[in-house]
DNA sequence: TTTATAATTTAGACAAGGCTAAAAATTTAT
DNA sequence: ATAAATTTTTAGCCTTGTCTAAATTATAAA
C-alpha cells in the first residue's frame, strides 16, 4: 500500500534522479514538493522504511528498484491520462496537467491497461515526453548522430562517438557539454557542415564533428 | 472546499435520504460508512459547520439544498465513469463499483462536462440508475399504478390515486406507507388480483388496491 | 410513569502529514 | 585547519479523520 502523499514523493525523486539514478538531496526534494525540508526528511524516512529508497542520514536518497517501479506507474498513468485529456475530451495540452496530477492516483489495473489499449498503446504524451510501458520500462529516444538530424530540428547533446581528448577539448572549448541543447538551422550539402545554435550563439560544425557527436531529438 | 471524506458522508446521507428528504440517524450514517457512531458524529458536526446538512443533536440530519448539491455531484462523476468503464474500457457492471468511487472524487468541471458529452448524454448508469445532470436534478424514475409492475418486480409506494380516508385506512391497515417496500410475487389474471411481500409479509392485492396506489420501480 | 435498553454525544488518544524552531552534521571559505 | 555558512535532522505542536470508553439523552417496556 502507498499513500497518494508517497506517490507524489517518489515521482519527485524520480524526476529529480532523471539520468543516472544519482542521490537526491532532501532540500531538492523540499523544492520540488514545495514543502520544508523537515517534512521532506520525515517522509523520505517512511519512504526507506517501505524500501522504496535508500536513504542515508545526510547523503540524500536513491530510488531503489521497488521505488522506481512505482514512479513509473504514476507517471505512466499520469501521461496515460493526459492523452486520453486531449485525444479525447478536447483539452488542449496546456489544460491537462492539473486533473492528471489527480488522475494519476487511480489504483486500478485493468484500468491502466485498457486505457492504455483504448488510446492504441500511445508511447508520447501531449508534451512529448515518453510514456512508461506497463513493466515500468520508458522508451528512451533513442540517440543517433548530429550528422543526421533535419534542418530546423533541436536535440540534446547525450555522448560521443569518438572519446579522444583532443575532441573532448574541442566539445569543451565551444562549451559542448552533456545535455546541452542544440538547434540545427541550416545544413550545407557541399562539406557536409551544419550551421547551429549553442545557448543562443551561432556556431558552424563540420563534418568530422557532427558525425562523432551522438544527441537525441526533442 | 469539500473534502474526499466529506463527499462520502454526503454520498452516503443521500442515499440513506433518498425519497422525501427525511432525517437521517447517525447510526444509519455510522452503519453505511462502515465506521463508528463517534466518528460520523464528528464528521456531522463538521458538514453541518460547512452548511451542508441541519443538525440537531440527539435528532439526526437532513441535507441541506447545498449539501444536497454536492452529493448530487459526486453521484453524477460516479455514475458517469460507470459508464464509460462499461461502454469504452470493456468493464462489466459488477467490477465498475471499486474504481468508480475512486473516480468519482476528481475535481474538474470540464472533465466532468466533456466526459458527460464523450458519453453521449447518458441518463441511466451501467445499473440503471439515473444520473444527475449538472444542475443536480435527477431524473425520477416517473411513478406508474401498482397494477402495471410486473411480476418479481419490486417497487416503493410513492403516492396514492384515491385518497379518502377509507383507501388510507386500508393502507395504514397493512402497513403500507410512503416508502413501503413491495414485491410483486405474482399476478393473477383472472381477477388482476396480485401477491405481493410487504415487509416480508405475503398479501394479496385486489385489483381495486393495486389501481389507485402509485409506485416506482427499482 | 418509572425503569431498562438503545442511540447519541463527549472526552481523550492515535496515525498521517505538515510546520516552526532549534540542534547537529556537512561544506565552504578564510 | 578552523570558523562561518549551509544543509539536514530532531523535537514538539497542529489538523484531519478515526477509535474506545464513558456519559448523556431518547425510546420502549413494564
Amino acid at each position: 500500500m502507498v499513500t497518494l502523499s508517497e506517490e507524489n514523493y517518489l515521482k519527485a525523486i524520480f524526476h529529480l534522479s532523471k539520468q543516472d539514478n544519482q542521490a537526491v538531496s532532501t532540500n531538492a526534494i523540499a523544492r520540488k514538493m514545495e514543502t520544508k525540508a523537515s517534512s521532506a526528511t520525515d517522509m523520505i524516512k517512511k519512504l526507506s522504511e517501505k524500501d522504496f529508497v535508500a536513504y542515508q542520514k545526510y547523503r540524500g536518497v536513491k530510488l531503489t528498484n521497488n521505488g522506481r517501479l512505482a514512479a513509473a506507474s504514476v507517471i505512466r498513468k499520469h501521461r496515460l491520462w493526459e492523452v486520453f485529456l486531449v485525444d479525447k475530451l478536447h483539452f488542449s495540452w496546456d489544460e491537462v496537467h492539473d486533473v492528471a496530477e489527480q488522475l494519476e492516483h487511480i489504483k486500478s489495473e485493468k484500468l491502466t491497461q485498457e486505457l492504455d489499449s483504448f488510446l492504441d498503446y500511445p508511447t508520447k504524451d501531449p508534451h512529448g515526453d515518453p510514456i512508461p510501458d506497463s513493466k515500468g520500462k520508458i522508451p528512451s529516444t533513442k540517440k543517433l548522430l548530429l550528422a543526421k538530424v533535419n534542418q530546423s530540428q533541436s536535440c540534446i547533446c547525450v555522448g560521443v562517438k569518438d572519446s579522444s581528448s583532443e575532441f573532448l577539448q574541442y566539445l569543451d572549448k565551444y562549451n559542448i557539454a552533456l545535455g546541452t541543447n542544440i538547434d540545427v538551422l541550416s545544413k550545407e550539402s557541399y562539406d557536409e557542415s551544419m550551421t547551429v545554435k549553442i545557448n543562443n550563439i551561432k556556431r558552424l560544425i563540420s563534418k568530422e564533428v557532427a558525425q562523432n557527436l551522438f544527441v537525441k531529438t526533442i
